[in-house]
DNA sequence: CGTTCTTCCTACAGTTCGTAGTACTTCGGT
DNA sequence: ACCGAAGTACTACGAACTGTAGGAAGAACG
């Protein structure tokens, strides 16, 4: 019998909007994250309402009364979420596989973001080794 | 109505339980995969079947005959699978998140494993380099 | 043939998800 | 003080996914 619970962690695709658009809005109602699904297929009021609450219920929103109605925000911000859940499944891994997919994430960065984890890698080296 | 699928993604303990155990394998039959459980929560034979036969509808195992049994193995090795999931997590983030999620990584690096990562980085600038 | 190993098919209960209706509450007006 | 709008809480339900496994049936061997 299942019973699971993978702690943090989202599987479904409403609930990963809804965070999404919580971390780009920062915080919001039930409404405001409404606003944000295109018109077209927009959810009831509650539907979001309901999916939002359980949100809540595993920790990965909080919310507090404003006037009437519940603002929401991330308990975590994404890029928190993203390492958290990234570490999750490298610590996981075996050790050959956690190096080989390492190794494919560089490879796939942009130049950019390739430039700043390499200077970020030496810099923290350089900082470490004054201590070992 | 949920009817996503996430495509390749397995949520299941017991499933990653088999997939690890024939990652470790290389490959193997039902009963391979069961000597691997702790003789204590050994599932039935019929339980780890039905998981394994899940996942080749799901891509991520394959298998061939070897007599009267079936000798399975995974599609993709565990470090392509890491990388590509780890991938499809950054490739949905926003930047901002996925910069700070990657540095967060590199922190939690052992020093061996960042120090490669820093090294692979300057090996494909200096490649690329003299294209660009 | 009977025993053994395996496969195939079927079933079922617990959970998560998306979806939403209904009924109640509360606030801003009139 | 009463009404409508906005928002909430509670409840429900069907589809999909999971873990679990039994039973029928095929191939293999003595």
């Amino acid at each position: 019998m299942p019973k699971r619970r993978r702690d943090l962690d989202f599987r479904g695709n409403l609930q990963a909007e809804v965070m999404s658009a919580i971390w780009k809005l920062g915080e919001g109602t039930v409404e405001d994250v409404r606003q944000q699904q295109a018109q077209r297929r927009r959810s009831a009021y509650t539907t979001i309402q309901t999916v939002m609450n359980r949100l809540v219920e595993r920790g990965l929103l909080t919310r507090r009364r404003r006037g009437n109605a519940y603002v929401y925000r991330a308990e975590y911000d994404e890029g928190a979420y993203l390492a958290r859940t990234i570490g999750d499944r490298l610590a996981d891994a075996s050790p050959e596989a956690r190096r080989s997919a390492l190794v494919n994430l560089v490879e796939s960065l942009e130049p950019g973001e390739r430039q700043e984890v390499a200077r970020y890698a030496r810099r923290i080296r350089r900082t470490r080794s004054k201590r070992d």
